[in-house]
RNA sequence: UCGGGAGUAGCUCAGCGGUAGAGCAAUCGGCUGUUAACCGAUUGGUCGUAGGUUCGAUCCCUACCUCCCGAGCCA
């Protein structure tokens, strides 16, 4: 009977066959242990001498690396397996042998390496854990919003013009002399869908042109953009604060045996699947770095000569880690200057130099995972704040549309999804949780 | 674009002025409980590229190329 590897424990003392592939291989003479992976999981099979004729013993000693199999044996419970599983093989028959040698050993290996095999290493214990968990998280995402009456909605990959600014878009030519960008943001979309729909969330890819060169970008990365008409910016932290914690939580219930794999701390997970999420505002959090500054309590990472935040900067990266270490689960810092954040920020009523808007910072180290605001409604601020940041009006034209016809109060964020799912994995680098990554100088494979 | 680091065997690295080394992989042999097994043997190299210094350069100098980490910007 053909079973498969994830259900395994449902046919212990039966004969089954297994169709899959070889992964690694130890030998001790008169016993051969294959260690199998048939897509659902690994499992170890053993090959005793005295168990199978000699020519299926002598084929078990040669068998290369990722040769493709299909394995015949009686499933036995043991304590000394390492899924608490293993195969007594009996048969073996070959589907493929590998035409070369495989390159990837199970000793240690680069990352350009391992990157430009990227296309072999899938097929090993990590990228196949961290997949598996990019999956269950992408799952939850629809689950958590349909869930909530959300529909998706679709936005444009191919766009005229820049969202925020002309900087960082990559153009693409299209006929004759006709330009366009590849979509950065799906967001002004989703607020015409918001307009029709009421709650809707963008999923897809976006594609960012600048060059940073670090653990925590990718030129194409998969965001998340729901958008809430009549929700305010506390509204929207709440809805915020619910989404990432129920994320978290379907990993840890779901992806057990792969967080395992990963060597994930899941003890510094679980606060963050309670929500209960900080909230402290850009001047609280200017005065956080500063005091952790000024008492040199500084996490692993950030350079010893940081220089506190002048109330009217943005923050750099080693602040918001700074502002990230000081809790146990993801903290939200809102009420940032209007000055340095994106045109349609609706301004504080209280106070219109504060922005309406908020990022969320993932614990150790993750940096931000979101940045969502309420959006301005009043088609005059909205039409000034776009001539203030010297945008062109035309391109924008349908936007104020919305801002003309029943134009309410609505809030959105975006959630960058590999930054989420390497953070939940625990891996170092947003190229280990999307399986071909698009980095500054990497195109292949 | 800027700052720091690195390019030596298929892979991971050591060597740093005097004829190129280890472990792993591969191949052959041994071993009935291995988890990156172990033991013995064999095979394996224009030391990133181009100039320069030197009797002699993988090693020192210059330029370039490639990659890694970070900054800015952001998710």
């Amino acid at each position: 009977m053909r079973v498969f590897i994830n259900e395994i424990g449902q046919h212990a003392d039966q004969e089954v066959t297994i169709q899959g592939w070889l992964s690694d291989k130890s030998g001790k003479g008169k016993l051969q242990f294959l260690k199998l992976r048939d897509g659902t999981g690994f499992i170890q099979g053993t090959v005793f001498v005295s168990d199978v004729s000699e020519e299926t013993f002598e084929l078990a000693k040669r068998l290369p690396q990722e040769c493709s199999l299909e394995v015949t044996g009686i499933v036995r419970a043991d304590a000394r397996a390492p899924s608490g599983f293993e195969i007594s093989v009996r048969e073996i028959k070959v589907v493929a042998l590998p035409t070369e040698e495989y390159p990837i050993t199970p000793k240690e290996h680069g990352t350009e390496f391992l990157l430009d095999h990227r296309h072999l290493h899938l097929r090993h214990r990590k990228p196949w854990a961290a997949l598996r968990v990019r999956d269950t998280i992408k799952a939850a995402i629809n689950d958590f919003f349909h869930s909530r009456g959300f529909i998706q909605f679709d936005s444009p990959f191919f766009m005229p013009t820049a969202v925020e600014g002309t900087t960082n878009l990559f153009e693409i030519s299209l006929f004759d002399e006709e330009k366009a960008y590849l979509s950065q943001s799906g967001q002004l979309y989703a607020e015409a869908g918001a307009m029709a729909h009421g709650k809707v969330y963008t999923f897809g890819p976006t594609f960012r042109a600048e060059k940073s060169k670090t653990r925590r970008h990718l030129l194409e990365f998969w965001m998340i953009e729901p958008e809430v008409a009549y929700n305010d910016w506390q509204d929207n932290m709440r809805l915020q604060e619910d989404f990432v914690s129920y994320l978290v939580g379907r990993a840890l219930e779901e992806r057990k045996t792969e967080l395992e794999m990963l060597e994930r701390d899941v003890s510094k997970l679980e606060p963050s699947a309670a929500g209960n999420f900080p909230r402290i505002s850009y001047t609280d959090a200017i005065d956080l770095i500063a005091k952790a500054i000024a008492a040199g309590n500084l996490p692993e990472n950030v350079p010893a000569d940081t220089q506190p935040v002048v109330w009217g900067d943005d923050f750099g990266a080693p602040h918001e880690t700074i502002v990230g270490a000081h809790f146990d689960r993801p903290v939200m810092i809102h009420s940032y200057p209007a000055a340095i954040k994106a045109f349609y920020m609706q301004p504080q009523a209280h106070d219109p130099r504060l922005a309406a808007c908020n990022d969320m910072i993932a614990p150790e180290g993750y940096g931000e995972i979101i940045g969502g605001s309420e959006r301005i409604h009043d088609y005059d601020l909205l039409k000034k704040r776009i001539l203030e940041h010297e945008l062109p009006l035309e391109p924008f034209d349908w936007y104020l549309d919305l801002r003309k016809y029943g134009s309410v109060p609505h809030s959105g964020f975006g959630l960058g999804l590999e930054r989420t799912v390497a953070w939940i994995c625990g891996v170092p680098h947003l190229r280990e949780v999307i399986p071909f990554p698009r980095m500054l100088t990497r195109m292949k494979p």
